[in-house]
DNA sequence: GATATTTGATATGGTCCATAACAATTATCA
DNA sequence: TGATAATTGTTATGGACCATATCAAATATC
């Protein structure tokens, strides 16, 4: 497998990478060929996965959320009241990684940790009155921008086989 | 989005993480809604990949092979005679940190770089009989344990339109 | 009430990714 | 031809992300 995730300057779409020649007169080298790598499950997921990310960074760019903090958003507005360490190991974020996360949503106001009554050891997370209007503004963005192309490139029915296909995967490999 | 990519022993698995409580007798801590997250791509694509990457390297773990250094052998023996900036670039790794990753591979004595008789700047890459060999063998592996599992996850005909949809994405999103 | 566990946090190290810069070599072209 | 530009492999470096150990405060357990 391998692709590294360069957005657009750079790094050059690993494709047709090695073609990225003179495009003058000579010899232009001959392309390489993929041969089984492009049929291998890791490889191709991982590609793929790449590109949508950066997706979802382009049409996210007005809003400056990262995929991570997307999902903390999503969690944290769904399951409202509950503790850094249950929010964090839903998303399979260790706990020390965590804290920065949400150091930089709370430093944009947009949750807020709230010491817990109960147990004064957790801290309670929510979504402020503006992470609850960007979270809308970026669910619009996703639907309109992002997850839409996929329906213009799959069709509707093949998007939501290739959901079930890899939650599937996800769930059970 | 987010999903850490613990292997196996820290972190649970995100799904059904935050019930890893008292098994024994108290009240068990309701499951978070996932809500929206199961549907957005991006996630539930990062979370397969995730496991489909943590798979192979249960596979090869005989072989010490991570995916990104599969592919390189992949593409070396389809493509011998080329440089590293061409099979560097064509795999959407940066020529700077091929270095390194070709020192392993060589040290190895898996691959070995050649200088070009043509252009004595580059070195033509090539396997050697041990990375032919090693070759031969991952493939085996790869295709009875790794893919084949997919097989008995999706079924064959649904392997391939995943594949089919996946490498659409990574080339077309 | 002594001990163990949990929570959020800090420190730290590893891996991967990206950029700048460099020497050696080759291409370009005035 | 010779000066200049471009390319190749490389090093150095910094950032992002991930993982582990450890800690103090608070709570649970016995």
């Amino acid at each position: 497998m391998t692709v590294s995730k360069t957005a657009e300057k750079s790094s050059e779409k690993p494709a047709d990478a090695a073609k990225g020649r003179k495009d003058a007169g000579e010899v232009q080298a001959e392309a390489l060929q993929l041969g089984e790598l492009s049929e291998q499950l890791g490889y191709v997921l991982k590609r793929a996965q790449l590109k949508v990310f950066e997706n979802f960074l382009r049409c996210m760019a007005s809003l400056q959320l990262t995929p991570a903090q997307f999902s903390v958003l999503l969690l944290v507005e769904k399951n409202p009241g509950r503790n850094q360490t249950e929010i964090a190991s839903t998303l399979g974020i260790l706990r020390p990684n965590f804290v920065a996360m949400l150091d930089n949503l709370e430093s944009r106001d947009l949750c807020a940790r709230i010491r817990s009554t109960n147990d004064r050891r957790s801290h309670i997370l929510v979504l402020t009155d503006k992470g609850k209007a960007v979270l809308a503004r970026a669910k619009k963005l996703v639907a309109t921008k992002h997850e839409a192309r996929l329906n213009d490139l799959l069709g509707q029915a093949n998007r939501e086989a290739l959901i079930g296909m890899l939650s599937k995967i996800a769930n059970e490999f």
